[in-house]
DNA sequence: CATCGATGGTACTGATCAGTAACATTGCTT
DNA sequence: AAGCAATGTTACTGATCAGTACCATCGATG
């Protein structure tokens, strides 16, 4: 019975701490947040949370690389919702982040919003974020040439960019900027974008 | 003579203080910049930089407007550089933008990147931020409009992203991604945009 | 010279925070 | 029941930092 409530309420003190961290982190900003605080709303104390990370800093890097691998699994996602279709994959993926630009907290990008809040070049997180941007850039150059689009690198990029300015104006300008129409401008640019001319095998 | 030196070398305090705080803000981080580590780089101490700003977070509100004036003046030069021609101060603004881009220590907006480290909604900063942001939206759609384009507001809004993207871009990718490439894509997007059919007076 | 305002310097308060030590407790396994 | 590993609890250290009190100094002005 115990053994129930802890399976259901409690989690792995390792899992609720990420949960908690994911939360404040985002919500507030990796400085904002104190060690102390992140363990209370996990329910627990700095001292088990000590005993899975060893430092803030790291704490910090596994909660980004959390977030990264959930963004990567989005692809994965796309895949199976669209199989066989480059194009429909591309605008799923768009309009998933189009979605949550919109609904969303209005914090942008946690990992774009972390290398801001963090400027030493030496932290553990930068690798995590710089890693996770680049394979991101590279998944959607592919997709948008699997799509067929005729230059397909500086097409991936412009959408690149969109996506991320569109993050970065919902905290400067705020929801009601450009940035909640990113589905509309990504879609414009691919339809003024030229296709390659059948090539398919 | 003390005076020639002073007149020289050491402006009014209050500018030192402003001149430290835009380096020391800029490169490490709002949060990460003690009140004190200004004040020495600007060779006085804390109690003359408390003595012209109440608080922290007015001197950075100061310091924040102070790049915004700055960064608006950049439209009057734009005027100056090509009188008349709107599409030549178009791409006038976007080469300085995207040289700041190439050149720059990478650390992308300073407006943008406070927006990001100041969470709490009702940080004075947050006013500068937002209004600088949706001036430098109006007076892009005034722009591109004026250019002569046929979608003035679409066009200026993915303009206005691709900038804030590829600002963002040197922090998470670095200096290798594709918003080292902006001006190549503003162009590409304004090369395939439609303009109106004369309609000049 | 006297005065006054602005500045410099020092030392402090109070608060927050990362990280640790030492001990108590719980729950599972044998 | 005994033992063990993970977790909880409390209290602490050392450091940093925003903001202030108090006094010294300097430069201009009368």
């Amino acid at each position: 019975m115990a053994r129930l409530k802890r399976q259901l309420a409690q989690s792995p003190p390792r899992e609720r701490i990420l949960r908690a961290a994911r939360e404040l982190f985002y919500r507030d900003g990796l400085n904002a947040v104190s060690v102390d605080a992140i363990a209370t709303a996990a329910d627990t104390n700095k001292m088990t949370l000590y005993r899975h990370f060893s430092s803030k800093d790291e704490l910090v890097a596994a909660y980004l690389s959390e977030l990264a691998a959930q963004a990567e699994a989005l692809w994965e996602t796309a895949r199976n919702e669209h199989p066989g279709d480059a194009e429909g994959q591309l605008r799923y993926l768009l309009k998933r982040v189009s979605a949550f630009a919109d609904e969303g907290s209005g914090r942008g990008c946690a990992l774009a919003n972390a290398a801001v809040e963090i400027a030493e070049p030496r932290h553990p997180a930068r690798r995590v974020i710089e890693a996770h941007k680049r394979r991101q850039r590279e998944n959607l150059v592919a997709l948008v040439r699997e799509a067929g689009y005729a230059k397909p690198e500086p097409l991936a990029d412009e959408l690149f960019l969109l996506v991320e300015g569109a993050r970065m104006c919902l905290q400067s300008v705020g929801r009601t900027g450009p940035g909640s129409r990113l589905y509309a401008l990504a879609d414009a640019l691919l339809a003024s974008a030229p296709k390659r001319k059948s090539v398919k095998a």
